[in-house]
DNA sequence: CGATTTTTAGAGTAATTACTCTAGGAGTCA
DNA sequence: TGACTCCTAGAGTAATTACTCTAAAAATCG
C-alpha cells in the first residue's frame, strides 16, 4: 500500500477531475479513500495544499517530457512526447478547468506557473526547431513561436472544451480515450500546413 | 437610468470578470449597485438565474454576429466580424474562465450550449467557405472544420489563458486591450497558412 | 519492554453565503 | 382619493464546509 500521502493525491484527482475541484469538499477526498477528515488534515493543511501538490506534480511531469535528448528527432519521436504531454494534461484536467480561479487564490502558485509556461514554451522552440533541423517543418522562427503558443493554449484548453459538450463522459474510460484522440487530431490540423517529408 | 434586471446584469458581469464567479457573492452584486440582497433577488431568483441570463446575452451577441449578409466578403468584412466576436468573448470571459463548472450544474445550461457551439461552427464555415469563394483562403473543406474548431477554441481559451499569466491586469482598460490584440494576433496565425491574396 | 514519534479518528466549530420573509414606498389607473 | 401592482429594503436563517482539537492506536527505536 503506497503511503497516506499520495494516495490522498490520487484520489483528489480522481474526484477533482469528476466533479471539479470546487464541487468537492475535504470530507468527500477523506471518505473517498476511508479516513477521516482529521487525518487528511494531518497530511495537508488545507485543500489549497493539496491543489498545490497536484500542480507540482503536473508541472514535472510535463517538464519531464519536455526535456528530449539530443540529436535529430524523428517524426515517431515527436508524436511519443506529444501523446505524453497530452495526456498529462488530460490528467490533469481539473487543474485547467478551474486554473484562473487557482492563480486568483494564490500569488506563490501564480509566480510558479508563469515561470513554468514561459520554460515549457523555450522547450517547445527547441523542439521544433530540432524538427526544423530534421527537414519535418518548414518555418520561420516568429512562425513557430505563434505556432507553439497555439499548440500550447490548445492543448491545455481542450479537456475544457470537450466536457463541457460531453459532460457525462465522467468515468467512461473509453470515451475519454476518444475525446483524446480528438485533441490529438486537432493539434495535427494546427501544425498540418507546416510540416514537410513525412508527416502523413 | 436603465432598469435594475439589466443593471444586475451589467454590475455582475464586472465583477464576475473581475474577481470570478466564484469569489462574487450576491451580496457583493447588491452592494456593488447600491441596492439590498432582497431587492435583487426580487429580480432574479437565484445566482445562477443571473449567470444563466449573462449567457443569454453572451450567445445572442456571438450569434448576430455570426450572421453574415449575402454577397462575396472582403477582408477587412471579415476582420470586423472577427475583432466583434474576439470582443464578445473577451467581455464574457468569466463565462469561459467557469464554463466548466456552469455546464456542470446545470442541465439546461449544458444543451443550450451545445446547440449553440454547433449552430456558431456551422455558421463559421459558411463564413470561412464564402472567404474561399472570394479567393481569400485556400483550402479543403476538412481543412476548414479543423481550423474552424482551433479558432474557436482558442479564440475561447484566450481570455482565460492571458489571465492567468497576468492576473493583476483587472480593471486596466489598456493592458486589456493589448492583450486582446495578441490574442487576434495568436489566431491569425492560426489562419495564416491558409491565406491568399491580401492577407497581410 | 518502555519511550517517543508518527499516524489516525471523529466530534465539533466558526465563518461564509445563498436565499427568505415581512413590510413598506412609489408609480399607475379607476 | 383609494386600490392595486411593481419595486425596494434589510434583518435574519439554514445549510454548507473548511478546518481544529483532543486523544488514542500504530509504528519505530533504544
Amino acid at each position: 500500500m503506497t503511503d497516506t500521502k499520495t494516495r490522498i493525491l490520487d484520489t483528489a484527482l480522481n474526484l477533482f477531475n469528476r466533479a471539479g475541484e470546487r464541487n468537492v469538499t475535504t470530507n468527500h477526498i477523506a471518505e473517498g479513500l476511508g479516513i477521516s477528515p482529521g487525518n487528511l488534515y494531518y497530511h495537508y493543511r488545507n485543500k489549497a495544499a493539496i491543489v498545490a501538490a497536484l500542480f507540482e506534480r503536473y508541472q514535472e511531469q510535463i517538464r519531464d517530457l519536455l526535456t528530449v535528448p539530443e540529436g535529430p528527432l524523428t517524426w515517431q519521436d515527436k508524436m511519443r512526447y506529444f501523446e505524453g504531454i497530452l495526456e498529462s494534461m488530460w490528467q490533469a484536467r481539473f487543474l485547467h478547468r478551474d486554473l484562473a480561479h487557482f492563480l486568483h487564490q494564490d500569488a506563490e502558485l501564480r509566480r510558479r506557473y508563469k515561470v513554468f509556461v514561459q520554460d515549457s514554451l523555450e522547450r517547445g522552440l527547441v523542439i521544433y526547431r530540432s524538427l526544423r533541423d530534421s527537414g519535418l517543418i518548414q518555418a520561420s522562427d516568429e512562425e513557430l513561436r505563434g505556432l507553439l503558443v497555439n499548440t500550447w493554449v490548445l492543448a491545455a484548453s481542450w479537456p475544457g472544451f470537450t466536457h463541457g459538450l460531453n459532460p457525462d463522459a465522467t468515468g467512461d474510460e473509453a470515451l475519454d480515450r476518444t475525446l483524446l484522440r480528438q485533441g490529438i487530431y486537432q493539434i495535427i490540423c494546427l501544425e498540418a500546413p507546416y510540416l514537410r517529408g513525412e508527416a502523413l
